[in-house]
DNA sequence: CTGTTAGCGCGTTCAC
DNA sequence: GTGAACGCGCTAACAG
């Protein structure tokens, strides 16, 4: 009922102790009798006291806060990443705060370009920044680093930093010498939206697998196989229908997600093909769209790459060296689209 | 490169001013003259200047922070109600810090009920916050009103509280309706979760619009048609399947969401039932899951609904009265389900 | 229009 | 083991 806050001065006098040692009790430090600091969690208690984060911050320098920045929450792997973040995040006394980049919703006008990071609206807000599913524009990464705090990235690695990651390029190189095995040979590959800047992103990565696994195979690239679009099913699948209207003898497409799977799939009923009799489809992801749609799909863990992230990020906190490329697996999940 | 960020004293030193001036100055407040203004605001950009939020909140009392309570994230209403409430908090100059009660992943043991919303986690931290699709537990609602900042719920409407939400009980009712004018007569409603508290949760409200439409088509409620699932496509799937085989006669079925369709989809494959042709389903939510599953649904519009949320809790913090009960539409979209 | 003076609520030296 | 004093960086009264 009442407005107003008790303060650490309010414990300190109904204790009959200092302030200092409300601090001290409270925060569990060694210099503290048992009987006065079991006296003043007792009183803290009663009292309903909590410290104030503002104060708290501004006198200890720490906010135990993790910003998230990310582009966009509706998507399977950035919303299952940022869960796993703010609970561990939770679990370990920080909140967890979210920045969206990307490029908005439809109601936005323009939707062009995402937003850049802005140090700006990081700085003193976090004791650590965990970028999720976003691959960093030229001069971002120097912002972020300009911060001062452990950056982690999740999702498109960064080299020298630390991330959190599957292995790209073993993951589509898996998924395509598994149709290689199946008996497909003219296999295509709906790859992913050109990161901005990144030339070593998740997209050229996984190109590299299948470029690669189709030549173990014997099997020389064909650039007419190779398609390109954004993670957006309606783009994939047309991207994909004209793919198969142009090369009709594709026998099997490795979509860069489950989404572009997803897209591929449309197109095969658009244009009347049946999966698989008439074209096998793979994703990659492991996301409930795989599920529903039945699409044979090479899983990965949204959650633990989230829960690493926030694990990686405090443990840098503390100074400890931590290993910057963090890998998780992918395994193979059969379904009815091969 | 300097580690130290500078404070509001090196910009006062900088441009010959005091620290007062150059607050009023940042903060665009009326008594600066145009001239030291500019002034300030010019050295304040050249010491790449910015305010320490810590520092703000603890002077002025206020966090320009908006804390989002939600069940999980990786939900289609949830992650695009947030994404919404971020971008908005974002666009007006606030800070989003999450908060995720949900019954968590499925690494962690028990999986048993949601975390209680605690008040503590709260204080102090949010200028207001946001309650996103999280039925509230007894108590709960108390306790957030102690925290003495606006709050607002976006999803499960709570009376005598500021909200935003679909006409849950007309939207099943046209939903239902919709059913009844294609010829349909035996309609099963798979409906939602008991809500822990709520009697009067989106179940119940929708549950009365199945049925009130039934009456208004003449058509007595069986009780046998009403089956009653949690938020979880397998969950939908087994219930289905259930009812399905205790009722061979139903023709129709109307799931609490999308979700729930999904579920109620794979069930009639699971028994070899052709949609829509042996059996209809429609849903409800318009989720990119309806578009993938071509399910007719009833489709609501998640970004409005958080964007209206920020606005709302912004406007209670000026003082402004509100409308306590912001309803948005639903509108009939057609697929092959039906 | 501007500067001065107090706090905001804590953590953190130091002395004791 | 405990307390007094100071400072974190800023806003809010109050003078001028």
């Amino acid at each position: 009922m009442k407005g107003v806050e008790p303060s650490i001065n309010d414990v300190a006098r109904a204790a009959g102790v200092s302030t200092a040692t409300v601090s001290r009790a409270l925060r569990g430090l060694p210099n503290v009798s048992a009987a006065t600091a079991a006296k003043v969690t007792q009183v803290a208690e009663q009292l309903g006291y909590s410290a104030s984060p503002a104060a708290v911050s501004l006198a200890s320098g720490a906010t135990r806060n993790i910003a998230i920045v990310c582009s966009q929450l509706n998507m399977w792997f950035t919303s299952n990443v940022c869960e796993a973040i703010v609970r561990a995040a939770q679990d370990e006394g920080f909140t967890a705060s979210l920045l969206c980049l990307g490029k908005g919703s439809l109601h936005e006008a323009g939707a062009g370009q995402r937003r850049r990071v802005q140090a700006a609206k990081l700085r003193r807000r976090a004791d650590a920044v965990i970028v999720v599913a976003l691959p960093l524009l030229a001069g971002e990464l120097a912002e972020l680093q300009a911060l001062n705090v452990p950056v982690v990235f999740v999702g498109p690695a960064v080299t020298g930093q630390a991330c959190v990651h599957i292995d790209e390029y073993a993951t589509a190189r898996e998924a395509t010498s598994y149709l290689l095995g199946r008996g497909h040979t003219t296999i295509a590959h709906l790859t992913g939206p050109a990161d901005d800047d990144a030339e070593e992103g998740p997209p050229l990565l996984r190109l590299r697998g299948y470029v690669d696994a189709l030549a173990a195979g014997g099997i020389e690239v064909d650039y007419e196989l190779i398609a390109h679009c954004d993670y957006d099913r309606e783009a994939a699948r047309s991207a994909a229908r004209d793919l198969l209207r142009t090369r009709p003898d594709t026998s099997a497409i490795l979509g860069f997600s489950d989404v572009h799977a997803a897209g591929a799939l449309a197109a095969a009923a658009d244009l009347d093909l049946r999966v698989p009799a008439d074209i096998a489809i793979v994703g990659i992801d492991g996301s409930e769209l795989s599920e529903v749609l039945a699409l044979t799909s090479l899983a990965q863990d949204p959650v633990l790459q989230g829960e690493a992230a926030v694990s990686l990020a405090l443990d840098m906190l503390t100074g400890a060296p931590v290993p910057e490329q963090n890998v998780f697996p992918t395994t193979l999940i059969e379904r009815a689209s091969v």
